[in-house]
DNA sequence: CTACAATTGTGAAAACTTACACGAATCAAC
DNA sequence: GTTGATTCGTGTAAGTTTTCACAATTGTAG
């Protein structure tokens, strides 16, 4: 009786959520439709209509949407109402970039734990927290009850440091690695290599 | 008569590159099949041998394909046989950090310009660029003949640094900006929000 | 109160994508 | 040579996703 959700309808609703949050405030609007938000979206009305389906009514024929109150309820879908412990695995450049960057903190992800194995890097500030010993990887995890990790190093590492996350109780992971990773079925992954993202393009730029 | 290959075949190439220049590099091997290709990467090799079904024959029955000769073919497909010169639009922590991502370089992406309009910002060294200000974007981006951008800029500069850009001849566009950019059908864009990222896997955590 | 415009939610159709399965080719072993 | 194990490329089937189109509902204007 539980009707399994795609996928690809799941990672649309950050969009419409990210979008429906910028018309209440940068727009000052209340209400809309999915019309209007299919247009910012550059998404088809219908489209809109039917990923919504797979949750309830959220609108009125005629109407449209309150936006306040659809954004409350995708935020309760996506199970944004609580706030999420996140570690950064790997402090580069990029590793340091993402802890620092400001969204995450607004859309209630606290980046709680840093790692790396350089020593070089090991007990360096950043902000509020430290750098720690990639050895004390389970121990953190484990201790800080993080359920969402990002991770940041070289290809070569980047399996085993999954396996020893996934093991430690880590259950999604957005990882810039650039590789595939292996893991068990009710672990999700995202994927974020800015390579392969400006390789698709070049494709169509003759 | 030119038949329309569909982007979710084009947005899968890079990562068979990419896998393939792996197998060779760090396994040693020289030749490999679609079997052992998918059950690196979690595609079936139906899939792969579909996918490249659209560009030619490359491999042979019973062998297999020949890795050089595949990932070059690659290359050429997806056109990184040039080198390509690419703009950062924002110099904050995010645009350093990809601005110094050795990757783009390893793979033929040239970051010849950064820009921002903080005046703190401008003028400060980067590597071996310097930060410019974004009132010297079209100049620069003509000049370096630049048809690449990555956008790490807020939100509501988005779209307007993105108009600046298409006129100025960029074509693709990689952003970190948590918006969806309207832009000619010619042109390319890639998202890359992190918080979106996150929050579509945060719907499968209970 | 009535007519009209706007808009939703949804079943059905269309379009797109993936998986199956098989003939043909290749190679190794005997 | 012949056999058997691999593997490709591909036509077709199956599955997934998007679009269409319409009844029902709502609000507005006269």
């Amino acid at each position: 009786m539980i009707e399994e959700i795609p996928d690809i309808v799941i990672s649309r609703l950050p969009i419409y959520l990210r979008e429906l949050t910028r018309l209440a405030e940068e727009e000052g609007k209340l209400t809309t439709s999915s019309h209007e938000l299919g247009k910012h979206l550059g998404i088809s009305s219908a489209q809109i209509r039917k990923d919504l389906s797979h949750f309830g009514e959220f609108g009125k024929q005629g109407t449209g949407y309150h936006i306040n109150y659809l954004v409350q309820q995708l935020r309760q879908i996506l199970h944004l109402t609580r706030e999420w412990n996140v570690a950064v695995i790997g402090a580069g450049y990029l590793g340091h970039a993402l802890t620092h960057y400001k969204a995450f903190l607004d859309q209630g992800f606290h980046i709680t734990a840093i790692f790396d194995n350089d020593p070089a890097k090991i007990g360096e500030q950043l902000d509020d927290i430290v750098v720690q010993d990639m050895a004390d990887l389970e121990k953190t995890i484990t201790e800080l009850n993080i359920k969402m990790a990002i991770l940041v190093v070289p290809a070569n590492v980047a399996q085993e440091i999954t396996d020893r996350l996934v093991d430690a109780g880590v259950r999604a992971i957005l990882s810039y690695a650039p590789i595939y990773l292996k893991v068990p079925p009710d672990i999700q992954v995202s994927y974020s290599d800015p390579v392969v993202q400006m390789q698709r393009m070049t494709y169509y730029l003759a």
